[in-house]
DNA sequence: TTTCAGATAGGACAATCGTCCTACTCCTGA
DNA sequence: TCAGGAGTAGGACGATTGTCCTATCTGAAA
């Protein structure tokens, strides 16, 4: 809790809230009440609004980067990898139910503000896209990995969009069970 | 252009403007100078932003209907119907690439902002997912037409999201062919 | 004990927000 | 000709925004 710096709490508090309310709709505000310091002092850590974006975008590129290791690890087979990035959407559910993917949903809302960390914010989609063309590369699908990564990535987007405008957890599961299957085919030498 | 009356020029410029820079960015002040109208003269025509929504959401279920109405008549088969609704990706592309899909954008921004008109956004989904569930179950696939249906919407909301992210309008095009490839994987009793 | 930089609190600031009010200009019907 | 309602313009309002400034506090080095 209070072992951490004020500035690292300033992160998270603005982490978590960029990603429940929005960037744009979260105030300076917002994140003082959240973290119980004064409106004021925010300017002694940071210079401005995009400067705690920079840094929120950062955190979660850093976390993004050790969720992704780790999977390394668990997973010795690159298709169990690949499951584990699909099996997200089932872990995150309650989260994603209420505010949708923090990834797809602030590319989105960047994208309409026209913000200049729009790109910044896009590295994590091309994070988990290289990865996953890594472990497609891996499973000998050769100049078809990157294709493969980004249809993985887009079903996942668009099972967390509609599944948190229905409300609808079944629809999760339903659809993980399908892609794991989907999977399943594309498994050609799993390990040479 | 000026033989529509106020109330509708304020509805389109907001429809436009809640797209392109979403609802909570898009001042009163941005859909006045858009009008060109002065920001008073607002509350004459509508009693809140709340309500200038409402409207925007009505006319968008119109056009939505207008459309799938449409479609009813163009594609005698309901293969084909499916077939020039994974096509809107191609004939938006241009948006889609700048601002993602309208439906899916606005149903994640009121999510977050823990609109009341969320529903109301939805039904927009709703309206295309029975649409779809319909021409799956004219197919002949029974009580599995609804999964169907989300299906179609989930992928088509994932290429937008992703397609906007990493401006690939080839993804667009990859994706779409491979959807309708899908598609042909079901076309059970096409006519009988 | 004094000094001084790091950290914090609190308020001022100009701008903008959604909302509301009033005065003015039209145009139509009597 | 004139009355009256529909439509418009423009500004006032209180609240909130991001940003900035300054006074105060705290704790370690001297």
């Amino acid at each position: 809790m209070s072992d951490k710096t004020t500035r690292d709490q300033i992160i998270e508090a603005a982490d978590r809230l960029f990603y429940q309310q929005g960037f744009d709709h979260t105030s300076f505000a917002d994140i003082a009440a959240f973290v119980k310091i004064s409106r004021g002092n925010f300017y002694y850590h940071f210079k401005s609004k995009d400067e705690i974006l920079d840094a929120v975008i950062a955190l979660r590129l850093q976390n993004t980067k050790k969720m992704l290791k780790q999977w390394e690890k668990d997973g010795a087979q690159p298709i169990d990898r690949i499951g584990s990035f699909i099996h997200i959407l089932i872990t995150n559910q309650a989260k994603i139910l209420l505010y949708g993917c923090p990834v797809g949903t602030l590319s989105s809302e960047l994208a309409k503000l026209d913000h200049k960390s729009h790109a910044e914010a896009n590295q994590i989609f091309s994070l988990c896209r290289n990865w996953l063309g890594k472990q497609f590369a891996a499973l000998g699908h050769g100049d078809k990995a990157d294709a493969l990564a980004m249809h993985i990535l887009a079903r996942s987007q668009g099972v967390a969009t509609l599944s948190s405008a229905f409300q609808d957890d079944k629809f999760i599961a339903q659809e993980v069970a399908q892609m794991c299957d989907w999977l399943q085919l594309h498994a050609k030498n799993s390990t040479t």
